[in-house]
DNA sequence: TATATATTTGTAATGATTATAAATTAGGAT
DNA sequence: ATCCTAATTTATAATCATTACAAATATATA
């Protein structure tokens, strides 16, 4: 049995959404970057492809994205929105001093959350802040 | 042995703040309203006692207020800045129809992150995002 | 090819937060 | 009590991210 790799194209067919260049573009930058980018770094690093590029498209595009299940949003910081093309459960880590957002896994199910039985959760996100290992050696 | 209470005047001159009007009443209301509430909330409830009042004064207080650690901030959503008197570690969860934001117990600490060894970790921070019971009977 | 529809783009509008400077308040020294 | 200094509050302007909107462009269909 072979895993067969979705294409960006076939990823954006499978959930109803048009192909477009700019989708394309986008979504190709998320699979290739996975570095939770922000809005700005998404526009700056398609510019070179698509020079006529609009930041409302990305941010449509995003929206969209997020709609289809295609990315989730991260909000660590307030003033700071990123985007992350990894929709599986598990945490984020924030380096205070350099800003890199690190992936780390963590079993969220495994924690018992007393307090909000008979709730019904849509989705689940833990995040810590501190120091990298990079930046903490120095 | 008894408890001492600690009143929101004690609980400022412990944090070499100054105890002026308009903190021990922005205080006095997060204790008392335990509703992780947004400047707003905090503002349009204090017009009555400090009818001079500026929003100014709110941010500067809660800033003032995170920096000696006795509120937290709270993103669950990016538009929507939250601020939590109860600095303890606990988890959130957000109603996304009645928009509330309840607390829940959750030992975050039992679980292993696997790929942030070495790290060091200054805060951590459960959300999830669902119904609550409340509106899910309707 | 003509026409309808979807997408992209650019600009303006919105809204939350911060910056700044003037006004007010509070505290200490005389 | 009065004066002086520093801290705090206030009001306004500035900033910045995001959304709204309408015109322009591209795409699909008959």
């Amino acid at each position: 049995m072979r895993k067969v790799i979705e294409g960006v194209t076939e990823m954006l067919l499978n959930r109803n959404i048009k192909p477009s260049y700019q989708r394309i573009k986008v979504l190709e930058y998320m699979m290739n970057n996975r570095i939770h980018p922000t809005v700005d770094q998404i526009y700056s690093a398609l510019q070179n492809d698509i020079p006529t590029l609009s930041k409302s498209t990305i941010y449509n595009t995003l929206n969209l994205f997020i709609d289809a299940g295609l990315v989730r949003l991260i909000t660590i910081e307030e003033n700071e929105t990123r985007y992350d093309i990894d929709t599986s459960n598990h945490g984020h880590f924030k380096c205070v001093e350099c800003g890199e957002i690190y992936d780390f896994s963590i079993n969220i199910d495994d924690l018992e959350a007393k307090g909000i039985s008979n709730f019904k959760i849509n989705d689940k996100n833990v995040y810590f802040r501190g120091v990298c290992s990079k930046c903490h050696k120095m």
